[in-house]
This record gives C-alpha cells, structure tokens and sequence, in this order.
DNA sequence: CGTTTTCTAAATCTTTAGATCTAGTACTTA
DNA sequence: TAAGTACTAGATCTAAAGATTTAGAAAACG
C-alpha cells in the first residue's frame, strides 16, 4: 500500500523536546523510502512557524513537553487549516490524553514505548487519510468518550427532575419561544397577529405554570431545559 | 484469554428481527464453550422484557430493524443501569450510525458481512470488559467525530467575532451577573450595596456596550457568549 | 350534550424597566 | 496637575411589564 516509487515522498516534520529521541525517530523514518523528516523542532514555537513555513504532510507531535504542552500545540496547528495531518506521539496512554488529541483534531495517536513498525504503519494510514489508532488506545478513548457522554446525560437528567415546560399549551411555547429571543410584547402580538392583550394572557399563564415572576426568568428556565434546541427543530 | 471451564458461561441475548439470521447467529455463538445464548427476540419490545428478565452478559442488538431503530433501543437498554454490554450488529458502517451506538453507550460494533471470528472475538473483548471496534469501523467513528467536533468549533467560533463583554467593567459584570440569575434591580441593589439608582446607571451603560435594547436580550447575549461559565468559574 | 381547554381580548391598575441628564468621589495615567 | 475612567447616585420622565378579573368563541373530551 505504499506510493510508488515515481510519487514524491511525504514531509514529515517531528516535534520533541527530547533531541536523542527526536534523531531516532528521524533516522528511522528516513529509513523508509516513501517519507522524508524535511525538520525537527524543540519546542512548539519553533514547531509552528516551520510548519506554516513548510506545510508538511505529517506532523509528529510530542504531548509531552514541558513549556506548552502538546494539546495546546495541536490546536494551534489544526487552526491554521492547513492540509497537515498531526499524530500524537506520547509516553503515556492516559485515556484523557487520547480522547482530547483526537477531539481538536489528531489524525493518529502512538506511545513511544511502540515498536517502530507501528510508527511507520501510522505514518502509512494517515498519509492515506485514514485515522490510526492501535486497538489498545481506542479502548482507552472509548473508556474516556462514554464516561464523558454518561456525565452529560447523568447532568441533564438531574436538571429536569421536572419540566413545567411540558405544562405550556402550544400557543404559549410559540409566546416564550419568542420571549427566548428578546423580543417585546408588542413584537410578539405582531409577529402572532393577537392582542398585546392576549400576549399578557398567555404570558402570566406561561409565569404560573414555570413558578416564575418576569420574563427574564422564564427565559433562563426555558433555555437551562433546552427549549432553544426544541425550537429550532421546530423551526427547521 | 478464555475462561476456565469451571466459570459460568457468558450469557447472550440476540436482538434481530430477521430470524434465520438471528438463529445463524445462535448456533455459532453455542458452537463455543464459553458463551451460551439464553434467549432470541425478534423485537424491541420483547427484547427488553427479557433483558429485565435474565440480565444477560451481553445483548447483541441489530440495528436495522423496521418498528424501533436499535440506535434508540440500545439507549433504552443503558437507561435500565444493569451490567449487559451491548454490541451492536449491523450491515452498513455508516459513520453516524457508528458514533451514534457508542456515543450512547455500546461496547462494541460489528458488520454482519464480517467474518464470524470477528463476532466471537468482539464477544471475548467485551465480555472482558474492553471496548470492540474494528479498525476500519474505529476510522468511520473518527471521521464523523472530528467532523462533529469541528462543526461545533466553527459555530463558536462564528459567535465569537467579537465578544461585546470583554468592554464591560468589573462592576458591570456583576451587575450583567445578577441579571442572568432572573434577579430585579431592586435585588441587584441589596446584593451589592448599591443604591437602585446606581444599579440602572450600570444596566445601561451594558446594554450600550452589548447594543442591546433591555434586560433579556443582554442575559441572552452574556449566555450565548458563555458568560455563565466565566460567572460559575469566578464563584468556584 | 354538557364540560373543560385553549385561545382570544378587554379594562384597570401597580410596579418595574429603561432613557436621559447631572454630578460627586476616587483612582489612574499621561 | 489635568484628563480620563470607574463607581456612585440623584431627579425626572415615558414606556413597558406584570397582576387581576372578566368573558366570548371554538375545539376537544367524556
């Protein structure tokens, strides 16, 4: 599955802090006939200005340095919007490490303690376009990706122990609906075709049924129960 | 890595509605010593009945089926809180069907085309504990999650042009604060010791700063911007 | 068919909210 | 020291917001 002979090699720059390991890890890539270290960087600063210099195709970031760490480092990469694919390259398989490389972006996430031919089969997959992520780590990512997601849901069901939104008639979810986007009374009976009058009706049923006093209330109770996103499926 | 033979056997439920498949499925699984499945179900509904019933080690659950997608059976399943593992079963590797299964809480994810090695080997990981997600469904997942997490990205980053609260004084902050708690200005006065005078002095000074008309346009505005957050992190 | 909900709307009144202008004190900075 | 900024607060208005009561029309429900 490697690029013929006939195709230019794919640019590989490397970041660590560590020299020895970042010339090891040059010679060993250079080894391979279809990719070059075109440099090597100390830190994330230099690392960033040489690849908006050089833009390469392959980015092999160290996370684990000592003045930015290497998360960071990621980021600021990915925001240049440059074609360059990032693989992680760290000591420790943390499974927060793993999940939050791969969430802004990390195409790729190795441990040094790996043997070289992982490093090479990563550099493949990735320069393929694929994402590579031995099954150990990907384990590890899940176990941090699903006690987040339950943490979440664990969040929002604490939070509608009870919704007096599902108290509100059709009418008055329209009427806090575009209470929730700052509009006044009269805008409201505009945009309805009713009454200011009729808005007020609908508006102190809406504070009864929320155990509210004023608008601003209800709208903070309506958008801490999700009622935006409702509305916006509504709307689309 | 199997278990001795002294253990119980791993107790497996088939959802699928498709019952040669689902007896396929049966036969192979009893072909090995460590797994016996206990029941078939044909449905959703009848599934979750008899996995309240036996609480098996692991339901492998089709997602394609006609009345209930399995997307949200296996949502229904996590919500029971029992120790099942699910791994869902599926003929397609759509991305999003991927992530959506482990998002809620699947351990594991298969392909019905894959070979039957693949379907006990996920049965071993998960029955172990670990997460089973072959590498190119592992890529699928990535790439419709990292999409999402830039969609994300993007959005915040589009209502981020520029941040209206950053030209609000400390003071004014508090007060925006107090606003965003659905707090009067009679109130905001007593909290901060500060005559009601004052406080409306403040309130538009901030809606000039946010170009906002009254108070609920500029709670939403903080809110949008992420004030909350910046409030409970101060508190913290 | 009667009852209950829902949506509509008016009248009336009190209370906040919001706009605007002025102004004193304190602290900072050129 | 003069100028600017932040915080304070008063007076004075107008315009909303909110409370409360009453009530008609249409739809839904038993």
């Amino acid at each position: 599955m490697r690029r013929a002979d006939f195709k230019r090699k794919t640019r590989v720059i490397v970041v660590d802090d560590n020299y020895d390991h970042a010339s090891g890890i040059r010679e060993l890539i250079n080894l391979e006939q279809d990719y070059e270290v075109i440099a090597n960087a100390g830190n994330v600063n230099v690392a960033i200005s040489l690849i908006k210099k050089y833009q390469p195709d392959i980015v092999l970031m160290d996370i684990n340095m000592p003045e930015t760490d290497g998360i960071t480092a990621i980021s600021e990469i990915e925001k240049l919007g440059l074609k360059t694919r990032i693989i992680a390259l760290t000591g420790y398989d943390e499974a927060d490490l793993i999940y939050r490389a791969m969430k802004i972006g990390a195409k790729g996430y190795i441990l040094k303690t790996m043997a070289s031919a992982q490093l090479i089969r990563a550099l493949d997959e990735v320069s393929m376009g694929k994402i590579y992520l031995p099954s150990v780590l990907c384990s590890k990512f899940f176990e941090y990706f699903q006690a987040a997601e339950r943490n979440e849901k664990a969040y929002n069901a604490a939070e509608d122990e009870e919704n007096l939104l599902n108290y509100l008639t059709n009418r008055e979810e329209e009427v806090l609906g575009l209470l929730t986007e700052g509009i006044t009374y009269k805008g409201v009976a505009q945009q309805l075709f009713i009454s200011e009058t009729t808005v007020k009706t609908h508006v102190n049923n809406i504070f009864q049924k929320l155990q509210v006093n004023d608008r601003t209330q209800a709208v903070l109770y309506a958008i801490n129960k999700g009622f935006s996103a409702k509305k916006k499926a509504k709307i689309a």
